[in-house]
DNA sequence: ATGTGCATGTAACTGGTTACATGATTCG
DNA sequence: CGAATCATGTAACCAGTTACATGCACAT
């Protein structure tokens, strides 16, 4: 097995460790920033809220309120917090998808400093990769094969973002 | 049902409306420029192009090398190329992921003018709204948030340049 | 009245991954 | 001599989507 596994799990889990929240306002959150990366839905989302509290990993508290189904507030556990830790931690390997990176990105509170650093390197040295590739293969300028050279350049338009804001942060980080 | 659905089988259909392709080159050529967007496994793209044979969208041309398993060269078919079109035509909606404009610019060549041009409209309204909404929301500058802020600032560096991006093609296009 | 937002959940489906099998060839 | 690349395929598995059910509150 890769990489990916359990992710949906694991992105819920970073966010209650910043507050605790509910289904509905993990939906909420997620799809306010859920431009990048699509945002999971709620027949992921609530299987996912249940099996981490059946395995500890958080508390519900269930605020019943007369009428309409209870509202359910989940909490992070101290299990919780390690796991995430753990997870967070190991790299998302070479060839790790955008949104390997960004779930380390929206949970960086739970990372080390030298982890989140870590992290941000990698990335870097991924894209710096792509974008040499990218100028390495032979653009055919002309032709008809527009497709390609959209891609082309929107690929280096963003990689050439990208890398400007990581050297950028990565800055920020180390001289802080 | 909403948007997404056979996916892989009509990017590789499109990357077919290019050059013909083993399985095989679909792989390399994904792989190359999947830095964005995460390479299908083989496990999708074989069975992906047998259905298309089926469907009479592509042709095989079996390249039978005494010992090896033969090479299967695909090539698409005029039926493949309206399907293609009417795919690539219609709009990914809003909310669309990433991917899915990526699809379209690779599959440009399949594209009327006009259709692109609105695929590159419609992309940028969404990432101007997104970036709207980032600015708009209350970044909390300090405390311990420091995955919201990272997230924050590397969407918005990510969305500038992605508009500048748009622009300049859209303009390049119409101006051509 | 009709729709949108709040709020939770389940069942069916399915697209795609993982892991396996096979085997020649070229590179270090 | 072992590793990587070429080259194709199948079967088991699973994460996540879609679609549905339920029902109140509030705005238009």
């Amino acid at each position: 097995m890769a990489h990916s596994s359990l992710d949906v799990r694991y992105l819920i889990l970073g966010l209650l460790a910043q507050h605790p929240m509910s289904g509905y306002d993990v939906r909420r959150f997620l799809k306010a920033r859920g431009w990048l990366i699509s945002t999971p839905s709620f027949g992921s989302i609530y299987p996912a809220l249940r099996a981490l509290e059946q395995d500890g990993l958080v508390t519900v508290d269930v605020v019943s309120r007369s009428d309409r189904p209870p509202r359910k507030s989940y909490s992070i556990t101290e299990a919780g917090r390690r796991a995430l830790q753990v997870w967070a931690e190991r790299s998302a390997g070479p060839g790790a998808p955008l949104k390997a990176f960004l779930m380390r990105l929206i949970l960086a509170d739970s990372l080390s400093q030298a982890g989140l650093v870590a992290h941000l390197t990698e990335r870097r040295s991924q894209v710096a990769a792509h974008q040499a590739a990218i100028e390495g293969s032979r653009s055919p300028a002309e032709g008809g094969d527009l497709g390609r050279r959209l891609t082309h350049s929107y690929e280096r338009a963003i990689a050439a973002a990208e890398l400007a804001w990581l050297d950028r942060t990565l800055n920020e980080l180390s001289s802080q």
